[in-house]
RNA sequence: GUCCCCAUCGUCUAGCCGGCCUAGGACACCGCCCUUUCAAGGCGGCAACACGGGUUCGAAUCCCGUUGGGGACGCCA
Protein backbone atom coordinates (compact mmCIF):
# COMPACT_ATOMS: atom_id res chain seq x y z
CA UNK A 1 0.00 0.00 0.00
CA UNK A 2 1.55 3.45 -0.87
CA UNK A 3 2.28 5.61 1.81
CA UNK A 4 0.20 8.60 1.83
CA UNK A 5 0.12 11.37 4.56
CA UNK A 6 -1.31 14.54 4.74
CA UNK A 7 -1.25 18.38 5.77
CA UNK A 8 -4.57 19.68 6.75
CA UNK A 9 -4.31 22.83 8.39
CA UNK A 10 -7.56 25.20 8.79
CA UNK A 11 -7.18 28.57 7.27
CA UNK A 12 -8.15 30.21 10.42
CA UNK A 13 -4.99 32.05 10.41
CA UNK A 14 -1.37 32.64 9.42
CA UNK A 15 0.92 29.34 8.70
CA UNK A 16 3.07 29.06 12.04
CA UNK A 17 6.55 27.35 13.12
CA UNK A 18 4.49 24.56 14.40
CA UNK A 19 2.62 23.59 11.41
CA UNK A 20 5.05 24.58 9.53
CA UNK A 21 6.55 21.59 10.96
CA UNK A 22 4.25 19.07 11.32
CA UNK A 23 3.89 19.95 7.57
CA UNK A 24 7.28 18.93 7.50
CA UNK A 25 7.43 15.72 9.11
CA UNK A 26 4.50 14.56 6.82
CA UNK A 27 5.98 15.40 3.88
CA UNK A 28 9.24 13.82 5.14
CA UNK A 29 7.32 10.63 5.91
CA UNK A 30 5.73 10.26 3.01
CA UNK A 31 9.44 10.95 1.09
CA UNK A 32 10.75 8.93 2.88
CA UNK A 33 8.75 6.27 1.61
CA UNK A 34 8.31 6.72 -1.99
CA UNK A 35 4.52 7.86 -1.05
CA UNK A 36 2.62 10.90 -1.61
CA UNK A 37 1.45 13.87 0.26
CA UNK A 38 -1.53 15.75 0.12
CA UNK A 39 -2.48 18.81 1.39
CA UNK A 40 -5.96 19.58 2.65
CA UNK A 41 -7.86 23.09 3.86
CA UNK A 42 -10.60 22.46 6.62
CA UNK A 43 -12.72 25.35 5.94
CA UNK A 44 -15.72 23.62 7.08
CA UNK A 45 -15.78 26.59 9.82
CA UNK A 46 -17.47 28.98 7.57
CA UNK A 47 -16.97 31.64 10.32
CA UNK A 48 -13.46 31.93 10.78
CA UNK A 49 -11.97 30.78 7.35
CA UNK A 50 -10.60 33.15 5.31
CA UNK A 51 -9.15 33.24 1.87
CA UNK A 52 -6.41 35.54 2.87
CA UNK A 53 -5.33 32.61 5.21
CA UNK A 54 -5.87 29.82 2.37
CA UNK A 55 -3.34 32.47 0.14
CA UNK A 56 -0.69 32.79 3.42
CA UNK A 57 -0.68 28.94 3.87
CA UNK A 58 0.05 27.96 0.25
CA UNK A 59 3.03 30.71 -0.55
CA UNK A 60 4.22 29.44 3.05
CA UNK A 61 4.21 25.84 1.72
CA UNK A 62 5.48 27.08 -1.34
CA UNK A 63 8.12 29.08 0.08
CA UNK A 64 9.12 25.78 2.23
CA UNK A 65 9.64 24.18 -1.08
CA UNK A 66 7.09 21.28 0.87
CA UNK A 67 5.54 20.34 -2.39
CA UNK A 68 2.27 18.58 -2.16
CA UNK A 69 1.51 15.70 -4.54
CA UNK A 70 -2.20 16.55 -4.31
CA UNK A 71 -4.11 19.18 -3.71
CA UNK A 72 -4.89 21.69 -2.60
CA UNK A 73 -8.40 20.13 -1.33
CA UNK A 74 -10.99 21.99 0.37
CA UNK A 75 -13.38 20.36 2.36
CA UNK A 76 -16.03 22.86 1.63
CA UNK A 77 -16.28 21.21 -1.82
CA UNK A 78 -16.67 17.73 -0.05
CA UNK A 79 -20.08 18.69 1.92
CA UNK A 80 -22.09 16.33 -0.33
CA UNK A 81 -19.79 13.56 0.26
CA UNK A 82 -19.96 14.49 4.31
CA UNK A 83 -24.04 14.91 4.23
CA UNK A 84 -24.58 11.40 2.41
CA UNK A 85 -22.09 9.89 5.02
CA UNK A 86 -24.27 11.72 7.92
CA UNK A 87 -27.52 10.03 6.17
CA UNK A 88 -25.88 6.44 6.17
CA UNK A 89 -24.96 6.71 10.22
CA UNK A 90 -28.09 7.96 11.15
CA UNK A 91 -30.37 4.98 9.09
CA UNK A 92 -27.81 2.79 10.78
CA UNK A 93 -29.05 3.82 13.91
CA UNK A 94 -24.89 5.22 14.76
CA UNK A 95 -25.86 8.77 15.13
CA UNK A 96 -28.93 10.48 15.78
CA UNK A 97 -30.61 13.92 15.83
CA UNK A 98 -30.55 16.22 19.43
CA UNK A 99 -32.75 18.88 20.22
CA UNK A 100 -31.18 19.98 23.13
CA UNK A 101 -30.75 23.66 23.29
CA UNK A 102 -27.69 25.10 24.01
CA UNK A 103 -29.09 26.56 27.65
CA UNK A 104 -29.35 23.33 28.32
CA UNK A 105 -25.94 21.96 27.43
CA UNK A 106 -24.47 25.10 29.14
CA UNK A 107 -26.45 24.44 32.25
CA UNK A 108 -25.39 20.63 31.97
CA UNK A 109 -21.52 21.34 32.24
CA UNK A 110 -21.75 23.82 34.35
CA UNK A 111 -23.44 20.85 37.34
CA UNK A 112 -20.78 18.36 35.80
CA UNK A 113 -17.55 20.83 36.56
CA UNK A 114 -19.14 21.76 39.88
CA UNK A 115 -19.18 18.27 41.06
CA UNK A 116 -15.81 17.12 39.41
CA UNK A 117 -16.70 15.95 36.44
CA UNK A 118 -15.33 15.75 32.94
CA UNK A 119 -18.58 18.10 30.96
CA UNK A 120 -19.57 15.96 28.51
CA UNK A 121 -23.09 15.17 26.96
CA UNK A 122 -25.23 13.39 28.80
CA UNK A 123 -27.50 11.54 25.82
CA UNK A 124 -29.94 13.17 26.58
CA UNK A 125 -31.33 12.62 23.03
CA UNK A 126 -30.26 9.26 22.50
CA UNK A 127 -33.46 7.48 21.90
CA UNK A 128 -35.49 10.00 21.00
CA UNK A 129 -35.49 9.35 17.48
CA UNK A 130 -37.40 12.38 16.51
CA UNK A 131 -37.57 13.37 12.34
CA UNK A 132 -35.79 16.63 11.37
CA UNK A 133 -38.66 19.20 12.89
CA UNK A 134 -39.25 22.69 11.41
CA UNK A 135 -39.35 24.57 14.44
CA UNK A 136 -36.48 23.29 16.45
CA UNK A 137 -33.69 23.17 15.57
CA UNK A 138 -31.54 19.60 16.02
CA UNK A 139 -27.74 18.84 15.71
CA UNK A 140 -26.74 15.46 14.59
CA UNK A 141 -24.85 13.69 17.42
CA UNK A 142 -22.30 10.74 16.86
CA UNK A 143 -23.78 7.58 18.74
CA UNK A 144 -20.30 6.65 20.91
CA UNK A 145 -20.35 2.93 22.57
CA UNK A 146 -20.35 3.38 25.96
CA UNK A 147 -18.57 0.35 27.12
CA UNK A 148 -15.24 -1.33 26.75
CA UNK A 149 -11.92 0.70 25.76
CA UNK A 150 -10.49 2.27 22.83
CA UNK A 151 -6.46 2.20 22.17
CA UNK A 152 -4.63 4.29 19.74
CA UNK A 153 -1.92 2.45 18.41
CA UNK A 154 0.53 5.83 17.92
CA UNK A 155 3.59 6.02 16.16
CA UNK A 156 5.20 8.16 18.59
CA UNK A 157 3.69 7.46 22.07
CA UNK A 158 2.69 3.59 22.04
CA UNK A 159 -0.43 2.66 22.54
CA UNK A 160 -2.81 4.98 24.68
CA UNK A 161 -5.93 3.43 25.78
CA UNK A 162 -8.92 5.84 26.60
CA UNK A 163 -12.37 4.04 28.26
CA UNK A 164 -15.08 4.82 26.34
CA UNK A 165 -17.59 6.20 28.66
CA UNK A 166 -14.82 9.40 28.92
CA UNK A 167 -16.26 9.85 25.39
CA UNK A 168 -19.10 11.75 24.73
CA UNK A 169 -21.53 11.61 21.91
CA UNK A 170 -20.09 14.37 19.12
CA UNK A 171 -21.86 16.78 17.47
CA UNK A 172 -21.52 15.47 13.73
CA UNK A 173 -23.16 18.33 12.27
CA UNK A 174 -24.02 21.48 13.13
CA UNK A 175 -27.37 23.00 13.71
CA UNK A 176 -27.32 24.44 10.04
CA UNK A 177 -26.39 21.21 9.05
CA UNK A 178 -23.30 21.56 8.19
CA UNK A 179 -20.34 19.12 9.31
CA UNK A 180 -17.96 19.14 11.92
CA UNK A 181 -14.08 18.31 12.15
CA UNK A 182 -14.22 15.19 13.84
CA UNK A 183 -16.67 14.10 11.05
CA UNK A 184 -14.78 15.54 8.13
CA UNK A 185 -11.34 14.27 9.35
CA UNK A 186 -12.61 10.63 9.05
CA UNK A 187 -14.64 10.66 5.67
CA UNK A 188 -11.32 12.79 4.04
CA UNK A 189 -8.71 10.26 5.49
CA UNK A 190 -10.93 7.27 4.26
CA UNK A 191 -11.68 8.70 0.89
CA UNK A 192 -7.92 10.18 0.42
CA UNK A 193 -6.51 6.67 1.61
CA UNK A 194 -4.20 8.15 3.85
CA UNK A 195 -2.42 5.84 5.45
CA UNK A 196 -0.69 8.01 8.51
CA UNK A 197 -1.84 10.86 9.81
CA UNK A 198 1.06 12.63 11.31
CA UNK A 199 -0.24 15.72 13.57
CA UNK A 200 0.11 17.95 16.55
CA UNK A 201 -0.45 16.19 19.68
CA UNK A 202 -3.13 18.45 20.97
CA UNK A 203 -5.26 16.04 18.81
CA UNK A 204 -4.58 12.51 20.97
CA UNK A 205 -7.77 13.46 22.49
CA UNK A 206 -9.87 13.32 19.77
CA UNK A 207 -8.12 10.03 18.07
CA UNK A 208 -10.33 7.88 19.98
CA UNK A 209 -13.20 9.17 18.63
CA UNK A 210 -12.64 8.74 15.34
CA UNK A 211 -11.30 5.97 15.62
CA UNK A 212 -14.87 4.95 16.47
CA UNK A 213 -16.44 6.91 13.55
CA UNK A 214 -13.94 4.56 11.60
CA UNK A 215 -15.82 1.71 12.92
CA UNK A 216 -19.22 2.72 12.68
CA UNK A 217 -18.57 2.94 9.58
CA UNK A 218 -16.80 -0.30 9.22
CA UNK A 219 -13.48 0.79 8.72
CA UNK A 220 -10.05 0.59 9.46
CA UNK A 221 -8.25 3.91 10.57
CA UNK A 222 -5.08 5.29 9.58
CA UNK A 223 -1.88 4.84 11.84
CA UNK A 224 -0.75 7.70 14.03
CA UNK A 225 1.66 9.69 15.09
CA UNK A 226 1.20 12.44 17.20
CA UNK A 227 3.70 14.87 17.59
CA UNK A 228 4.71 17.13 20.55
CA UNK A 229 4.03 20.43 21.07
CA UNK A 230 6.44 23.38 19.93
CA UNK A 231 6.36 25.90 23.28
CA UNK A 232 7.09 29.83 23.07
CA UNK A 233 10.15 30.96 25.34
CA UNK A 234 7.55 31.75 28.09
CA UNK A 235 6.73 27.61 28.16
CA UNK A 236 3.48 28.28 26.56
CA UNK A 237 2.28 26.64 23.37
CA UNK A 238 2.80 28.24 20.30
CA UNK A 239 -0.86 28.89 18.84
CA UNK A 240 -2.14 31.33 16.41
CA UNK A 241 -2.98 33.55 19.52
CA UNK A 242 -0.05 32.77 21.20
CA UNK A 243 3.44 34.33 20.26
CA UNK A 244 3.25 32.39 17.16
CA UNK A 245 4.49 34.27 13.74
CA UNK A 246 4.55 33.42 10.21
CA UNK A 247 6.84 31.31 8.80
CA UNK A 248 6.61 34.30 6.15
CA UNK A 249 7.78 36.44 8.75
CA UNK A 250 10.94 34.51 8.37
CA UNK A 251 11.29 35.35 4.86
CA UNK A 252 11.09 39.15 5.73
CA UNK A 253 13.85 38.63 8.34
CA UNK A 254 15.93 37.01 5.61
CA UNK A 255 15.97 33.23 6.55
CA UNK A 256 16.75 30.59 3.95
CA UNK A 257 13.87 27.65 3.90
CA UNK A 258 16.23 25.30 4.64
CA UNK A 259 17.96 26.37 7.64
CA UNK A 260 14.23 27.02 9.02
CA UNK A 261 13.04 23.47 7.67
CA UNK A 262 16.70 22.34 9.69
CA UNK A 263 16.05 23.80 12.18
CA UNK A 264 12.37 22.91 12.50
CA UNK A 265 13.45 18.89 11.84
CA UNK A 266 16.13 18.92 14.87
CA UNK A 267 13.31 19.90 17.44
CA UNK A 268 11.91 16.86 18.78
CA UNK A 269 13.69 14.40 16.32
CA UNK A 270 17.09 13.99 15.93
CA UNK A 271 19.83 11.68 14.32
CA UNK A 272 22.87 11.13 16.61
CA UNK A 273 24.80 14.49 16.90
CA UNK A 274 24.32 15.56 13.70
CA UNK A 275 22.50 19.23 13.20
CA UNK A 276 23.06 19.75 9.67
CA UNK A 277 21.23 18.34 7.30
CA UNK A 278 20.78 18.30 3.28
CA UNK A 279 17.09 18.07 2.69
CA UNK A 280 18.06 14.54 1.22
CA UNK A 281 19.20 13.48 4.36
CA UNK A 282 16.35 14.73 6.10
CA UNK A 283 14.45 12.27 3.65
CA UNK A 284 17.10 9.40 4.09
CA UNK A 285 17.35 9.44 7.78
CA UNK A 286 13.70 10.76 9.30
CA UNK A 287 11.57 8.19 10.82
CA UNK A 288 8.35 9.20 12.72
CA UNK A 289 9.11 6.66 15.18
CA UNK A 290 11.95 9.06 16.44
CA UNK A 291 10.27 11.77 16.93
CA UNK A 292 10.74 13.06 20.62
CA UNK A 293 7.49 12.36 23.63
CA UNK A 294 8.46 15.62 25.01
CA UNK A 295 7.70 19.20 23.95
CA UNK A 296 10.31 21.22 23.01
CA UNK A 297 11.31 25.00 23.13
CA UNK A 298 11.47 27.05 19.91
CA UNK A 299 14.58 28.94 20.33
CA UNK A 300 15.71 31.67 17.41
CA UNK A 301 19.34 31.76 18.67
CA UNK A 302 19.57 28.28 17.46
CA UNK A 303 17.53 29.02 13.92
CA UNK A 304 19.99 31.83 13.73
CA UNK A 305 23.39 30.01 13.71
CA UNK A 306 21.61 27.54 11.32
CA UNK A 307 20.71 29.90 9.24
CA UNK A 308 24.57 31.86 9.16
CA UNK A 309 25.83 28.02 8.25
CA UNK A 310 23.49 27.84 5.50
CA UNK A 311 24.33 31.47 4.38
CA UNK A 312 28.36 30.53 4.90
CA UNK A 313 28.04 27.22 3.17
CA UNK A 314 25.74 26.77 0.66
CA UNK A 315 26.42 28.10 -3.21
CA UNK A 316 26.48 31.75 -3.29
CA UNK A 317 24.44 32.04 -6.81
CA UNK A 318 21.83 30.74 -4.40
CA UNK A 319 22.16 32.96 -1.86
CA UNK A 320 22.59 35.68 -4.26
CA UNK A 321 19.10 35.10 -5.25
CA UNK A 322 17.82 35.60 -1.86
CA UNK A 323 20.07 38.56 -1.27
CA UNK A 324 18.29 40.29 -4.00
CA UNK A 325 14.81 39.97 -2.83
CA UNK A 326 15.94 41.31 0.29
CA UNK A 327 17.58 44.43 -1.84
CA UNK A 328 14.47 44.92 -3.64
CA UNK A 329 12.72 44.96 -0.59
CA UNK A 330 15.02 47.89 0.51
CA UNK A 331 14.68 49.27 -2.41
CA UNK A 332 17.61 49.19 -3.92
CA UNK A 333 19.31 48.32 -7.60
CA UNK A 334 21.25 45.41 -7.42
CA UNK A 335 22.56 46.63 -10.92
CA UNK A 336 24.14 50.20 -9.27
CA UNK A 337 26.75 48.31 -7.99
CA UNK A 338 29.13 45.21 -7.73
CA UNK A 339 27.34 41.76 -8.58
CA UNK A 340 25.52 40.31 -5.99
CA UNK A 341 27.46 37.21 -6.07
CA UNK A 342 30.37 38.90 -5.33
CA UNK A 343 28.70 40.75 -2.19
CA UNK A 344 27.85 37.38 -1.15
CA UNK A 345 31.02 35.68 -0.82
CA UNK A 346 32.52 38.98 1.70
CA UNK A 347 29.50 39.28 3.52
CA UNK A 348 28.75 35.71 4.34
CA UNK A 349 30.93 35.30 7.32
CA UNK A 350 29.95 38.45 8.80
CA UNK A 351 25.77 37.98 8.15
CA UNK A 352 23.71 36.02 10.07
CA UNK A 353 20.55 37.06 8.24
CA UNK A 354 19.98 37.73 4.74
CA UNK A 355 18.29 40.93 5.79
CA UNK A 356 21.21 41.88 7.80
CA UNK A 357 23.56 41.46 4.97
CA UNK A 358 21.21 43.76 2.72
CA UNK A 359 21.35 46.46 4.96
CA UNK A 360 25.31 46.00 5.47
CA UNK A 361 25.70 46.11 1.70
CA UNK A 362 23.54 49.23 0.73
CA UNK A 363 27.04 51.18 0.80
CA UNK A 364 28.12 49.29 -2.47
CA UNK A 365 25.14 50.24 -4.03
CA UNK A 366 23.83 54.03 -3.19
CA UNK A 367 25.37 56.69 -1.13
CA UNK A 368 25.37 57.26 2.50
CA UNK A 369 24.19 60.45 3.89
CA UNK A 370 26.00 60.76 7.22
CA UNK A 371 28.52 59.08 8.65
CA UNK A 372 27.75 56.52 11.82
CA UNK A 373 28.40 59.29 14.59
CA UNK A 374 30.28 57.17 16.29
CA UNK A 375 32.66 55.75 13.96
CA UNK A 376 32.67 59.18 12.47
CA UNK A 377 33.75 60.67 15.80
CA UNK A 378 36.97 58.11 16.55
CA UNK A 379 38.07 57.72 13.07
CA UNK A 380 37.57 60.66 11.28
CA UNK A 381 39.98 62.76 12.95
CA UNK A 382 41.62 66.18 11.07
CA UNK A 383 44.97 64.85 11.56
CA UNK A 384 43.80 61.91 9.00
CA UNK A 385 43.58 64.47 6.53
CA UNK A 386 46.86 64.15 4.89
CA UNK A 387 47.26 60.38 5.07
CA UNK A 388 43.71 59.90 2.97
CA UNK A 389 44.93 62.75 0.48
CA UNK A 390 47.99 60.57 0.00
CA UNK A 391 46.38 57.58 -0.52
CA UNK A 392 43.76 59.03 -2.42
CA UNK A 393 46.69 59.64 -5.19
CA UNK A 394 47.99 56.67 -4.97
CA UNK A 395 44.55 54.57 -5.41
CA UNK A 396 43.57 56.60 -8.22
CA UNK A 397 47.21 55.92 -9.64
CA UNK A 398 47.42 51.83 -8.71
CA UNK A 399 47.11 50.23 -12.64
CA UNK A 400 45.32 47.28 -11.56
CA UNK A 401 42.19 48.03 -9.47
CA UNK A 402 42.29 44.80 -7.32
CA UNK A 403 42.33 43.61 -3.68
CA UNK A 404 45.79 42.64 -3.80
CA UNK A 405 47.25 46.15 -5.08
CA UNK A 406 45.17 48.25 -3.13
CA UNK A 407 46.41 46.08 0.01
CA UNK A 408 49.78 46.98 -1.18
CA UNK A 409 49.05 50.75 -0.99
CA UNK A 410 47.35 50.92 1.87
CA UNK A 411 50.31 48.70 3.74
CA UNK A 412 52.94 50.79 1.77
CA UNK A 413 50.93 54.41 3.02
CA UNK A 414 50.55 53.32 6.71
CA UNK A 415 54.23 52.14 6.93
CA UNK A 416 55.34 55.57 4.76
CA UNK A 417 53.00 57.82 7.75
CA UNK A 418 54.28 55.74 10.42
CA UNK A 419 50.61 54.72 11.03
CA UNK A 420 49.92 51.11 12.23
CA UNK A 421 47.55 49.71 9.65
CA UNK A 422 44.48 49.84 11.68
CA UNK A 423 45.13 53.48 12.26
CA UNK A 424 44.97 54.06 8.29
CA UNK A 425 42.36 51.40 7.43
CA UNK A 426 39.60 52.56 9.79
CA UNK A 427 39.50 56.24 8.88
CA UNK A 428 39.27 54.61 4.92
CA UNK A 429 36.78 52.55 5.94
CA UNK A 430 34.49 55.27 7.61
CA UNK A 431 35.55 56.94 4.61
CA UNK A 432 34.29 54.57 1.77
CA UNK A 433 31.20 52.49 4.12
CA UNK A 434 30.08 55.50 6.43
CA UNK A 435 30.84 52.64 9.37
CA UNK A 436 33.35 51.43 11.20
CA UNK A 437 32.33 47.62 10.25
CA UNK A 438 32.61 46.16 6.76
CA UNK A 439 34.19 43.26 4.69
CA UNK A 440 38.18 43.62 4.67
CA UNK A 441 38.75 46.90 3.48
CA UNK A 442 40.91 46.16 0.29
CA UNK A 443 38.34 43.71 -0.88
CA UNK A 444 35.45 46.85 -0.11
CA UNK A 445 37.45 49.46 -2.32
CA UNK A 446 37.56 46.81 -4.67
CA UNK A 447 34.09 45.80 -4.67
CA UNK A 448 32.88 49.59 -4.66
CA UNK A 449 34.63 50.26 -7.63
CA UNK A 450 37.65 52.91 -8.00
CA UNK A 451 35.47 55.89 -9.25
CA UNK A 452 32.75 55.61 -6.17
CA UNK A 453 35.83 54.62 -3.94
CA UNK A 454 37.79 58.06 -4.88
CA UNK A 455 34.85 60.04 -4.89
CA UNK A 456 33.97 58.42 -1.22
CA UNK A 457 37.67 59.66 -0.08
CA UNK A 458 37.05 63.03 -1.49
CA UNK A 459 34.13 63.51 0.16
CA UNK A 460 35.85 62.39 3.52
CA UNK A 461 38.21 64.42 3.02
CA UNK A 462 35.90 67.75 2.44
CA UNK A 463 34.36 66.69 5.60
CA UNK A 464 37.05 66.60 7.56
CA UNK A 465 38.35 70.22 6.39
CA UNK A 466 34.48 71.47 7.12
CA UNK A 467 35.19 70.26 10.79
CA UNK A 468 38.81 71.62 10.76
CA UNK A 469 37.22 75.11 10.38
CA UNK A 470 33.32 74.88 12.31
CA UNK A 471 34.73 72.85 15.14
C1' G B 1 -12.07 19.55 38.34
C1' U B 2 -11.89 15.00 34.98
C1' C B 3 -9.16 12.40 31.22
C1' C B 4 -4.64 12.07 28.21
C1' C B 5 0.56 13.10 27.38
C1' C B 6 5.42 14.42 29.07
C1' A B 7 10.02 15.00 32.42
C1' U B 8 18.79 14.67 30.79
C1' C B 9 22.84 21.26 30.88
C1' G B 10 19.27 28.06 30.19
C1' U B 11 17.71 25.84 25.00
C1' C B 12 17.73 21.62 21.12
C1' U B 13 19.29 16.86 22.04
C1' A B 14 22.65 11.78 22.43
C1' G B 15 21.79 8.00 25.75
C1' C B 16 17.08 4.95 26.59
C1' C B 17 16.19 -3.31 24.69
C1' G B 18 20.43 -1.64 32.59
C1' G B 19 27.03 -1.77 33.23
C1' C B 20 31.06 1.29 27.43
C1' C B 21 28.24 7.72 31.49
C1' U B 22 33.42 10.60 36.65
C1' A B 23 26.43 11.63 31.19
C1' G B 24 28.36 13.10 24.83
C1' G B 25 27.24 16.90 20.89
C1' A B 26 25.08 21.64 19.30
C1' C B 27 23.07 26.76 20.38
C1' A B 28 23.66 30.58 23.91
C1' C B 29 27.07 32.48 27.58
C1' C B 30 32.30 33.38 29.61
C1' G B 31 37.71 33.35 28.82
C1' C B 32 42.19 33.05 25.67
C1' C B 33 44.42 32.98 20.66
C1' C B 34 44.20 35.02 15.67
C1' U B 35 43.15 39.96 13.65
C1' U B 36 43.05 46.48 9.44
C1' U B 37 37.03 46.83 11.61
C1' C B 38 32.93 43.54 12.16
C1' A B 39 32.92 38.73 11.71
C1' A B 40 34.64 33.91 10.87
C1' G B 41 37.95 30.36 12.89
C1' G B 42 40.95 27.72 16.79
C1' C B 43 41.45 26.36 21.96
C1' G B 44 39.37 26.18 26.81
C1' G B 45 35.40 26.92 30.52
C1' C B 46 30.46 27.06 32.90
C1' A B 47 26.26 23.90 32.91
C1' A B 48 21.71 18.54 33.44
C1' C B 49 19.84 12.76 34.61
C1' A B 50 12.90 16.83 38.88
C1' C B 51 12.04 14.19 43.72
C1' G B 52 10.97 9.70 46.59
C1' G B 53 10.54 4.66 46.79
C1' G B 54 11.39 -0.01 44.73
C1' U B 55 13.65 -4.17 41.16
C1' U B 56 18.97 -5.51 40.46
C1' C B 57 25.56 -7.33 41.90
C1' G B 58 24.67 -2.68 39.16
C1' A B 59 19.63 2.43 36.96
C1' A B 60 19.78 8.51 33.43
C1' U B 61 18.25 3.85 31.49
C1' C B 62 12.92 -0.93 34.19
C1' C B 63 8.37 -0.40 37.84
C1' C B 64 5.32 2.60 41.29
C1' G B 65 4.28 7.16 43.52
C1' U B 66 4.99 12.52 44.21
C1' U B 67 5.88 17.08 42.13
C1' G B 68 6.07 20.00 37.97
C1' G B 69 4.75 21.19 32.86
C1' G B 70 1.64 20.59 28.55
C1' G B 71 -2.88 19.09 26.08
C1' A B 72 -8.12 17.88 25.75
C1' C B 73 -12.89 18.48 27.78
C1' G B 74 -16.98 23.46 21.64
C1' C B 75 -22.74 23.38 17.05
C1' C B 76 -13.12 25.37 16.56
C1' A B 77 -9.93 22.61 14.00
Amino acid sequence: MTVRTRFAPSPTGLLHIGGARTALFSWLHARHHGGEFVLRIEDTDRERSTAESVAVILEGMAWLGLEYDEGPIFQTQRFDRYHEVLSQLLSEGKAYRCYCSKERLTVLRAEQMARGDKPRYDGHCRHVRRPPSATTPSVIRFLNPNEGTVVVPDLVRGAVEFRNDELDDLVLARTDGTPTYNLTVVVDDLDMAITHVIRGDDHLNNTPRQINIFQALGSAPPSYAHVPMIMGSDGQRLSKRHGAVSVLQYRQEGYLPEALLNYLVRLGWSHGDQEVFSLDEMVDFFDVRDVNRAASTFDPDKLQWLNHQYIKNVDPAHIARHLSWQMGRLNIDPAAGAALIEVVMVQRERSKTLREMAQNSVFFYEDFDDYDAAAAKKHLKPGIIGPLTRIREDLQAVSQWAASSIHEVIVDNAEAGGLKLGQLAQPLRVAVCGRAASPPIDTTLELLGRERALARIDRAIEYLRHQKSHP
